[in-house]
DNA sequence: GCGAACTGACTGAACGCTCACTCATTTTGC
DNA sequence: GCAAAATGAGTGAGCGTTCAGTCAGTTCGC
């Protein structure tokens, strides 16, 4: 499921190579956010990481490569974030809802990272977009297994479960594509109980469950 | 509500550049499409539209104006979409039930468009882009009507109504973005049906309802 | 009726600039 | 002392935008 595209670096020393990559995707998520992806020139992102363009390119052997290294942290970041949350939850339907809360969470809370995502996928190279969808399928698929679980323990939702994974997955995302209405609306934490609460009606939760 | 940016235009007939105009705006999205904003040259639109470079510059000053003319085509174009669905159409609950579904309908039949949009509305310069978020949020709020219409005749939807108008214009955009993943998965009109009852379920309107 | 003058849309080569990427050289650290 | 790593000026391709010139169609003067 990991999928990992391997990247060759000009760089011997394995370590190295992971703590400088580890650091050029996070100076470069907070160069992209700024000046998203092709407004930023490798010249910001070197700049940025504390190193020189010349010595960037011995970590990484092109811009699609940052770019790529950077959605790769940040879909990462959030399953953790999730897989966290239902660590010691076993009732099915109090996991699903676990999750569902911290994914929503984690939308908001990293909702710059979560809209560069959304606008610069596009951007990545065939080989790059496809190990990218790939990782967030895996994601999707957790939580298909997680609504087959809720629902044999007894959520009422009728259709197929797989688009209902989609729906559950989508939805939250709504907190970073559409900051630009939301801001001036809800308190993020009443926003955020109110979509949880949308979801589950969806999926046919009852409140009083669990 | 209409807020439409004026673009000067160097050629002084107006119904010519109003029909050059959407002429460019078409081609230009077959076009951006194809390639992707970034990507897509000044000169691959030209020749797309039957224009030269030059030509091109008389009925539009930038690339950024073109950008912003699809983008306020398409907006447009499912706006109208939906309009056209709950003309007839007088039981609140029934109306937004009708609108729901035209729109839903509407992303899935212009995916490639939408997903443009999501991608692309970042790379519009200020102006344009203030220009596109005022006409999206006038869209928007139209569903807030319709909702609290919806709800005065016995729509159970707990919670504040503007929160639910961002859902239900936001959870259909996945149809487009999320293609990737469904297209191999359930035939267009199963997944349109199920994603509407999904939203129905979450506002509160029972299937016995209307 | 007809040539001259005018109008305004159209053309595409050229300009100026940006930027990803390279590589000859220097610095580091073991 | 030497291999590994870092440096940053340089290179060349690509692009948005401009503008001096062309030309079909229209108006004017007689």
């Amino acid at each position: 499921m990991k999928q990992a595209r391997n990247i060759a670096a000009q760089v011997k020393d394995a370590d190295l190579v992971a703590d400088r990559r580890a650091h050029i995707a996070s100076a470069a998520a907070r160069v992209f956010r700024a000046k998203g992806f092709h407004n930023a020139t490798i010249r910001d992102v070197a700049i940025a990481a504390g190193l020189s363009q010349g010595s960037l390119y011995n970590y990484v052997r092109s811009k699609d490569d940052i770019l790529y290294l950077v959605h790769q942290d940040l879909t990462a970041g959030y399953a953790a974030d999730v897989e966290q949350a239902i660590a010691g939850i076993a009732e099915p339907r109090a996991r699903l809802r676990a999750a569902l809360a911290a994914f929503t969470h984690a939308m908001a809370e990293r909702h710059a990272d979560i809209a560069l995502i959304y606008q610069e996928t596009h951007a990545l190279g065939d080989e790059s977009r496809r190990a990218v969808l790939a990782q967030t399928n895996g994601f999707i698929q957790r939580f298909e297994q997680l609504i087959a679980d809720a629902r044999a323990a007894g959520m009422a939702l009728p259709g197929a479960g797989r688009l209902a994974a989609d729906i559950v997955t989508f939805l939250p995302v709504m907190l970073a594509l559409r900051r630009w209405r939301l801001r001036d609306g809800l308190p993020r934490d009443a926003a955020e109980a109110e979509l949880v609460g949308f979801l589950l009606r969806g999926l046919g939760i009852e409140d009083t469950d669990v």
